[in-house]
DNA sequence: GACAATGTAAAACGATCGTTTTACATTTGC
DNA sequence: GCAAATGTAAAACGATCGTTTTACATTGTC
């Protein structure tokens, strides 16, 4: 279970890096010190492997984002992004190279985003009592996932601000 | 003038629907009905072409794009998106393939980024008299194209509402 | 009406892709 | 201590990639 957890990891930093289909099953072995041998035992085929790379990059993100007010996610985004880079969201960045059509990484995707929507609405209920902004979250965090890759954290601290104005903003009736 | 111009608008389309790497010169060739011969006599080779894609991408998103308020601007981006839909910022997906090593592909996204961040600085400015909220606005709209891949339009809608909102909110001092 | 220019259709190029196989070395459990 | 399992190294597979070339049809122009 060594091995395995050794190819993902690698992958997942190659597939951020470089792309999912810029980057060759040689880099992917490179990387991970294996053989093509061991690789295709311990993971099948190159879907597989990026299905196992997303779903290591969901566990290790929502890891840091463990969390329990919209004000700590954004920090918690700040840190990861300090650690991580910049360089847009990874499971956007799946759907776009394979058009979609690939239904095992769609329903990768789809995981992330629910679990990601479903933090963000509990969060806001938190504070809220009510699930009415919860879009609105969900749009400032993407958002500082995007425009970090050219602004930089100070991004992610727009939107932090932001939250704060908007979750303090009484809503208005009707 | 003509040829160049069906061959690049279909190659926007194709590489927006299905990934830049994963799509082929054969697609493009059909999809633009020329021959491989007349493709590579106008636009010289692969990389060439996807950067006059989003080349073209830009030009016909910053004429939708052409507003006097922040308001429209997100009323515009719900008009693009209706009828190009959401698959995400095509230029983030660009720098995504190539891991940021091709450099006139990189002096593409560049370009787009300026501009974006340029006319949403204008529309604060003129909204606000001071830049302070450009950034948030940036990210609102990044997070809105995000978003809408799949919440769909009303992603836009909450982006638009959370815009109007942070520009009413009275700046504090300091 | 001949002649460039410009197009299509399709074969062919070497390179690289994801994947499998062969041959051999190392580890591990009984 | 010896199989069985599991690893490496590297060659080879057919498929597909971006690109070029060959052969031929169509055009617009003097």
């Amino acid at each position: 279970m060594k091995i395995r957890n050794r190819i993902i990891t690698a992958a997942e930093t190659a597939f951020d890096h470089c792309g999912f289909t810029a980057t060759g099953m040689d880099r992917l072995t490179e990387t991970a010190n294996v053989s093509s041998r061991t690789l295709y035992k311990h993971l099948g085929n190159k879907n597989a492997l990026i299905v196992a790379a997303l779903e290591h990059r969901r566990r290790r993100f929502f890891a840091q984002l463990d969390v329990q007010s919209v004000d700590a996610l954004f920090a918690a985004l700040l840190d990861w992004t300090e650690a991580e880079g910049a360089r847009g969201c990874l499971f956007l960045r799946a759907t776009g190279e394979t058009g979609g059509e690939v239904p095992e990484i769609s329903d990768a995707v789809t995981a992330y985003r629910t679990d990601l929507r479903d933090l963000i609405e509990r969060l806001v209920v938190a504070e809220t009592g009510s699930t009415h902004e919860t879009d609105t979250i969900l749009v400032l965090f993407e958002g500082a996932v995007t425009a970090a890759c050219y602004r930089g954290t100070q991004a992610i601290a727009a939107a932090r601000t932001a939250a704060a104005v908007v979750l303090k903003q009484p809503r208005q009736p009707q």
